[in-house]
DNA sequence: CAAAAATTATAACAGTTGTTAGAATTATCG
DNA sequence: CGATAATTCTAACAACTGTTATAATTTTTG
């Protein structure tokens, strides 16, 4: 019973490595992974650069588990945007939204890039495969929705493209010491976004706190 | 007159300088400027890294010498856009419709991002004041677009992140051997982007060439 | 065609950074 | 408390890359 209180060994090593996904996740979405350095992601933790490699094998691994992290919350979320969206408008909305919220809660960040010829390794191929079959779900998803009635007349693929442009881009700006939560930045850029795709856009979209100082 | 056909020592070795430009953004708007090479710049030209010390003075200055050029090009498609355009968002449509095409056709890539760390040096701090200076100036469009009923209701500062997200994606997933041309993808992208701010959005959008394979 | 200037390549250098070995420290457990 | 294991640090190494000096080459010019 009490022995529930005090995290065994491994479970301590997976909380470590947990924490340094999560730092490594901030300095490589600000920087790019190869403009930050292990130093970098040690430093803001507090220890020496070796110590990190008691937790991933090498640079490479930790970008790896950061992106792979990241392509799990982006699938879950959208799948939970299928269940329960009515439209497929909805259901993107939903699943771009959950995706921002929980990036944001779990990885400390909104979004992260993945850079060309960030990744090498037989592991770094497929996660360019998951990768695309996001973006590929996404494309049918829109499909999905101009035959239901609730996403206008566009390419698929500029469609995504764009609404995945201005997701992504949020892990330049978003300062969590900022004045929006993750629920206002998610909804409102996912709501701003999403309002291009929709075939009835509401004339008001939710309102997000004032940040002009006066 | 007929000296005008051979170009002098001077002019020739701004063409150079141009050409190099050109192969740097291409290599910095796929992998980052941290994540590209001189050599890599140098090899796309075929011609050793040495060589390019003739032209730039250093790796930062290439950056920021790329970057110069996309916030002018940047800077002379808004004030085109504030020209022509009728209303706010049509100023928004066009100046950012221009900038695309411009920097494609100018630079050889659709956008150049610059990341955090990127630049150093005192010439790079004006640098970021201009780009700061860009984006403050479409947020006033935005308002100016709220203040004429051509833009809906929302925080301009999430509206210029949204289109600026869309608008900088464009450099990860276009390539000019694709089927789009340069006007297809900015006239794609742009008027699905701006759509979403538009009180008035048409039913239909831009049609572009269908890329599927039958 | 020869000399001078401009351009480029080769090769070496220096700083940075990913990676690893071994020492030092801390935590765990009988 | 002492011994063992786990963790972390220091220090060194090696690879990569920006930069520069020097030589080779090409171009220009009288």
């Amino acid at each position: 019973m009490w022995n529930e209180a005090i995290p065994d060994r491994s479970t301590q090593q997976a909380l470590k490595r947990k924490a340094i996904l999560r730092a490594a996740a901030t300095i490589f979405s600000r920087q790019g992974s190869h403009g930050a350095t292990l130093e970098d992601v040690a430093a803001s933790l507090g220890v020496s650069k070796a110590a990190l490699y008691r937790y991933v094998l090498n640079k490479n691994d930790l970008i790896l588990a950061c992106q792979e992290e990241a392509l799990e919350i982006a699938d879950r979320a959208l799948t939970r945007g299928e269940d329960e969206g009515t439209d497929a408008l909805e259901k993107i909305r939903i699943g771009l939204t959950l995706y921002l919220v929980a990036m944001m809660e779990e990885m400390g960040v909104p979004a992260l890039i993945l850079e060309e010829n960030a990744l090498h390794g037989d592991e770094a191929e497929r996660t360019y495969e998951k990768r695309d079959a996001y973006e590929i779900r996404m494309r049918r998803l829109v499909a999905e929705g101009q035959a239901d009635g609730s996403i206008v007349a566009v390419e698929p693929k500029v469609a995504v493209f764009m609404l995945l442009g201005s997701i992504h881009w949020v892990a330049k700006w978003y300062r969590p010491e900022g004045a929006w939560s993750p629920e206002d930045v998610a909804e409102g850029i996912v709501g701003l976004a999403t309002r291009a795709l929709d075939t009835r856009p509401a004339a008001a979209l939710p309102a997000m706190p004032d940040t002009t100082t006066h």
